[in-house]
RNA sequence: GGCGCGGUAGCCAAGUGGUAAGGCAGGGGUCUGCAAAACCUCUAUUCAGCGGUUCGAAUCCGCUCCGCGCCUCCA
C-alpha cells in the first residue's frame, strides 16, 4: 500500500515518491493578511493540514512552507485608509490568523515567510528572467514576465489563451504589456502605492503578487521541491505564473506534486457578503461551536469535491464526536498502563487497515472514518459484552492516538467537574438511594442547566459535558 | 463562449463495470426507577432525466436539465 495524490499537472492519481528519500518538502500558498481569513480559507488550509499530517504518520519528514501575503492592492489599501504603516496593519491580521489555525488544531507549518522580508530575493529572481531574456520593462518602470518566451504556459491549467484578449477586466494601466496575459514581476510605484515601496534596478516600486511564492519556495525549499498546493482558483493564473518564472529562471522542474482543493460553499451558494452567508472563523465561534467541530466539518469533505457548509452539518458534527468522545472515554476507563499493539483485537486491525487504505487513496478522508466508525461499533458491542481486556483497551487508545496525529480531531475535550457540580450529583445519589425521584430528577435537571449529563451506570453515576 | 468540478436516502458523504460504506436525523426493541450512553433492528429494488454499450452500469458513451468554479492577482 502506497499514498497516491491527484496531480493536477497531469490530471491523475499518481504514487507519491518524494524527489529526496524521506524528506518531504511542501509549499502551500497562504492568506493575504488584509482582514480575517474566512473559512472557505480555512478549507483549503485544512486541507494541506491533513496531507501534512498524514505524511508525518507516513513516517516522511516534512519541511512545510507556507507564505504570507503582506504587500498587495488590498493591503495597501487598507493601511492607507487606516493610516497605519502597512507592516503595522498587517501585523493585526498575521496574529489573528495563528489564533485561528490554533482553534482549528492546525499545525504549524516550518516556515511562514512574509513578502515583504524577502524582497532582495524576488529582486535577485527578476533579475536572473531579465539577463535570460524572460523578463523586459515597460516604460512606466514595471517588469512584465513575457509569457510567449515560456512554451509550456499553461500546462499546469490546461488554458487555451489564444483567446485571451485585452478586455474590459484588465485595468487601464496595463496597456504598456506586450501580450495581455503578461503579467508583473515588478510594479512601478503609483500614487495610490504611498509610501509602500521599495528600491529597486528599475526604480521605486513593489514586487508583483506570483513573485514572492517563487522567491521563497526556492529559499526554503530549493528549486525542485515536491508538493505545491492551494485553492483551485490559484491553479490560474498564481500557479501558472509560479511555474514560468521559475522554471525559466532555473530550468529546473519547480514541483512535482500540484494539488488544488475544491471550493467550500454555504448552504449551495457561492459565499459572499452580499448573500449575508460570508462567515470568518470568528462568526461561527462566536454561535457557539468549536473549533474542535468546525475543524471535523471542514476536514470530512474529500479535498476535490465542493464542501458545503450548512449549520445542519455543523450540528450532526457535534453528535459525530460526542459518540466519539464516549467510545474513547470508556476506553480510558478500561485501559491499563501499557500494552504492546499485539494486544490490538482483529476488528481493530482491521479498521487499522481501512484507515491506512482511505487515506491512501488521495486523501479519501470518509473511507477513512468509515474505519474509524466501523471499529466505535465493534469498540463498544465488544465493551458491552465484557470481552475488551485492559491491555486491549489501551492498544485501541494508542492505535486512536496514532490515527489522531493525522486527523487532529479524536482526542476528547477535558470535563472536569468543580466541586458544586460533583456535590450535586452526590446529593442526587442520595435522593436516589431514598427512591425520591422526584428530587433526583429535579437535580438531574439542575445538573443539566449547568451543562452537564449524569449517566446512571452499574458503576455509579458519570459526568459527560453536554 | 472556452475549460473544469459536481448532482447517490430527510441531511452530509464513500463507492468509477459485478449487484448501494460510514456519520447525523427518524421508527421499533434491549438495558434503566425514569433517563442518558451503548447495543440490536428498520429506513435508497435504487444512484438528476432520457437513450446507448455490456451477460451485467451509480460506475463507460451520447444528449438534456440543474448547481458550483476558473478564464489576469479570489483558498
Amino acid at each position: 500500500m502506497s499514498l497516491k495524490l491527484y496531480n493536477t499537472m497531469s490530471r491523475s492519481l499518481e504514487e507519491f515518491h518524494p524527489v529526496a528519500n524521506n524528506h518531504v518538502r511542501m509549499y502551500t500558498c497562504g492568506p493575504t493578511v488584509y482582514d480575517h481569513a474566512h473559512i472557505g480559507n480555512f478549507r483549503a488550509y485544512m486541507f494541506e493540514d491533513l496531507l501534512r499530517r498524514y505524511l508525518k504518520y507516513c513516517g516522511y519528514e516534512v519541511t512545510h512552507v507556507m507564505n504570507l501575503t503582506d504587500v498587495d492592492d488590498k493591503t495597501i489599501r487598507a493601511c492607507i485608509a487606516e493610516d497605519l504603516p502597512l507592516k503595522e496593519y498587517t501585523s493585526t491580521y498575521i496574529k489573528a490568523f495563528f489564533e485561528d489555525l490554533d482553534r482549528l488544531g492546525i499545525e504549524r507549518a516550518e516556515h511562514y515567510p512574509a513578502a515583504t522580508d524577502h524582497i532582495p530575493e524576488m529582486i535577485e529572481l527578476i533579475e536572473k528572467l531579465q539577463e535570460k531574456g524572460f523578463a523586459y520593462q515597460s516604460e512606466d518602470g514595471s517588469v512584465y514576465f513575457s509569457i510567449g518566451k515560456f512554451k509550456d504556459y499553461g500546462k499546469l491549467s490546461h488554458l487555451d489563451l489564444s483567446g485571451m484578449q485585452s478586455g474590459a477586466r484588465v485595468a487601464q494601466d496595463e496597456y504598456e504589456k506586450d501580450n495581455a496575459a503578461d503579467f508583473a514581476l515588478w510594479k512601478a510605484w503609483d500614487e495610490k502605492d504611498g509610501d509602500v515601496a521599495w528600491d529597486s534596478p528599475w526604480g521605486r516600486g513593489r514586487p508583483g503578487w506570483h513573485i514572492e511564492c517563487s522567491a521563497m519556495s526556492m529559499r526554503y525549499l530549493g528549486e525542485t521541491f515536491d508538493i505545491h498546493m492551494g485553492g483551485v482558483d490559484n491553479m490560474f493564473p498564481h500557479h501558472e505564473d509560479e511555474i514560468a518564472q521559475s522554471e525559466c529562471a532555473t530550468g529546473k522542474m519547480f514541483a512535482k506534486y500540484w494539488l488544488h482543493c475544491a471550493h467550500l460553499i454555504v448552504d449551495g451558494k457561492k459565499m459572499s457578503k452580499s448573500l449575508n452567508n460570508f462567515y470568518t472563523l470568528r462568526d461561527i465561534l462566536d454561535k457557539g461551536y468549536s473549533g474542535r467541530e468546525i475543524r471535523f466539518v471542514l476536514i470530512s469533505t474529500h479535498y476535490r469535491q465542493p464542501l458545503n457548509f450548512t449549520f445542519e452539518v455543523l450540528d450532526s458534527a457535534r453528535a459525530s464526536l460526542a459518540r466519539l468522545d464516549e467510545f474513547i472515554r470508556r476506553l480510558k476507563e478500561l485501559a491499563s498502563e501499557n500494552a504492546t499493539p499485539e494486544d490490538l483485537p482483529a476488528w481493530a486491525r482491521k479498521a487499522e487497515d481501512g484507515f491506512k487504505a482511505g487515506l491512501d487513496n488521495d486523501l479519501n478522508i470518509s473511507g477513512a472514518f468509515a474505519a474509524v466508525f466501523d471499529m466505535v461499533t465493534a469498540g463498544n458491542r465488544a465493551m458491552d459484552s465484557a470481552e475488551v481486556t485492559g491491555d486491549s483497551a489501551r492498544a485501541i487508545l494508542t492505535l486512536l492516538h496514532s490515527w489522531d496525529s493525522a486527523l487532529g480531531i479524536l482526542e476528547p475535550p477535558p470535563d472536569e467537574a468543580d466541586e458544586e457540580t460533583l456535590r450535586m450529583v452526590e446529593m442526587r445519589q442520595q435522593a436516589r438511594r431514598n427512591k425520591d425521584w422526584g428530587e433526583a430528577d429535579r437535580l438531574r435537571d439542575e445538573l443539566a442547566a449547568r451543562g452537564w449529563v449524569v449517566k446512571d451506570t452499574p458503576e455509579g453515576p458519570k459526568l459527560r459535558r453536554s
